[in-house]
DNA sequence: CAATACTATTCCAACCATTGAAAGAACCCT
DNA sequence: AGGGTTCTTTCAATGGTTGGAATAGTATTG
């Protein structure tokens, strides 16, 4: 007797793993694979780690690269394209920020000749928008377009400090990650820390790693009172010490955010003067 | 038997205009719609210029703003997010040749305090990838991650003179485009001036609008030679001779070039020098 | 030089995400 | 109150999307 091979095999093609998802969103995904370490892949890179079907990749990929949104190298591999750096040069927080405050920066990065970052948040971190850099400044860990933590760094406890309560709380409740050549900040010292930044307008932090530097930063406003960005300063630790650059710091974010149409709270003192 | 009565209507919504277009393309076309003019829009506004339905319009905005390709203002509007700026500065031909060139710009700009471009081809036209302006400098027309046209202007004629031989023969039949306050060039004086360019390294074009002022523009190589971008100085005409601005401009480049890996070939004589 | 391993591309039938008219909700203006 | 606009939700039909399989291309190895 005959016994056709296929009768065991019925969910042949059954095993559709993945099926369902968003179009836009598996191609979302693939450009969410490149980061600085991966700046050019191959469409199995690509597959691999947007997790889906070579075919479906190299689809999505036609797509995008059809656009601009991708790039084909000679050799094959995809990179990010000039069109899709082109509409991101419109966007507000990123470029739009970064144009602004640019001068700013520039006149800080003249009299100090230390890193001068700029750096707005996006969720749960703070994107490094502009970074000024003398050839001879110290070793610095983020690039612009890098991402770097809110609670450990000067220019994120800024972004923190300005966050919404909401937020603020679900960010204070997490446990206190533990990042090296940073000292870890419980929950109370943290909200001291938090309140300190709101009150004085500036943040500052020591770091041992990857080199001894010491970090000031202050809030940039908008118009409309919200903190859109950060601006700090890294130096060498030992060499201006904090209390000199503050002041330069928090002048040169003032004088961003009266460009983005803040109207800065005279203090009362000041006020005094004045009628005086 | 009984004849069911939809016999005269099977079009009834059979009229669905544009269905059938790949949804990343519609995604991307929504993303197209920003620009200078345009950087923060309504879902309305969207719709319209992307030319689609609202309710699509809405679902496909929703998984960009999921993503965070997009960003919702407190007034329902939306604009381009940090997550694409994010994306975008791994792009090599956009933040990657900026990023290598800054210094040099730097220098350039310092010597000269004049405006000092930097630029890629996309298709047919230039892209402005970084732009240094002193605050007193003149009037110019273009911002980063604007377009420039490529026959009219001194960093555009760099990189059609740099272009593969298929694409200029494109550009060259193409009736001359009338830009005020460019002397249009013929296909002959314009094949003479594309041969010059790639002769001696320097592209210099003369404007009346929006202001008068010289360009001097030269080309930045890869590793493998090809004409990967352009640098630009602008000066207003009458002040710096273009002749005295030309060393310092090759000069930035070759460096830049060099930067890249690019291996500069050394003319005759000076290789007659050194073996004397 | 064949064998092996990997990557890239084409093909196609099943299928489910996608689609957009319609209707309702929420705001303007006047 | 009412006409006009924008935004949002719903839902059934359907065509774009899907990914296994097969094929072609390319690099590496024995």
């Amino acid at each position: 007797m005959t016994v056709t091979p296929e009768t065991e095999t019925p969910p042949a093609r059954g095993k559709r793993p993945k099926q369902g998802e968003p179009v836009i969103d598996r191609a979302l995904s693939l450009l969410a694979v490149f980061s600085d370490r991966r700046r050019a892949l191959t469409l199995s890179e690509l597959a691999r780690y947007a997790d889906m079907p070579a075919p479906t990749a190299l689809r999505l990929i036609a797509r995008l690269v059809a656009w601009g949104a991708l790039e084909r190298l000679d050799d094959g591999r995809y990179v990010v394209g000039v069109r899709l750096w082109e509409v991101a040069s419109l966007s507000p927080r990123g470029h739009g920020v970064r144009e602004i405050a640019l001068p700013y920066l520039e006149d800080l990065f003249e009299v100090t000749r230390h890193h001068v970052l700029l750096a707005v948040r996006d969720n749960e971190q703070a994107v490094l928008i502009e970074r000024l850099s003398g050839k001879d400044a110290t070793e610095v860990a983020y690039r612009v377009g890098g991402r770097a933590p809110l609670r450990s760094t000067a220019i994120g406890l800024v972004l923190l400090a300005g966050a919404d309560q909401q937020f603020q709380e679900t960010i204070l409740k997490r446990p206190p990650e533990n990042e090296p050549g940073v000292p870890e900040m419980p929950e109370g010292q943290l909200r001291r820390t938090l309140s300190d930044v709101r009150r004085t307008g500036i943040a500052m932090i020591r770091r041992t790693v990857p080199s001894r530097t010491v970090s000031v930063a202050s809030p940039i406003f908008d118009a409309q009172g919200s903190v859109v960005a950060s601006l700090s300063i890294v130096v060498p630790d030992g060499s201006t010490p904090p209390n000199v650059l503050a002041p330069a710091v928090r002048a040169a974010a003032r004088a961003v955010s009266r460009n983005l149409g803040h109207q800065a709270v005279v203090s009362a003192d000041a006020r005094t003067h004045s009628q005086g």
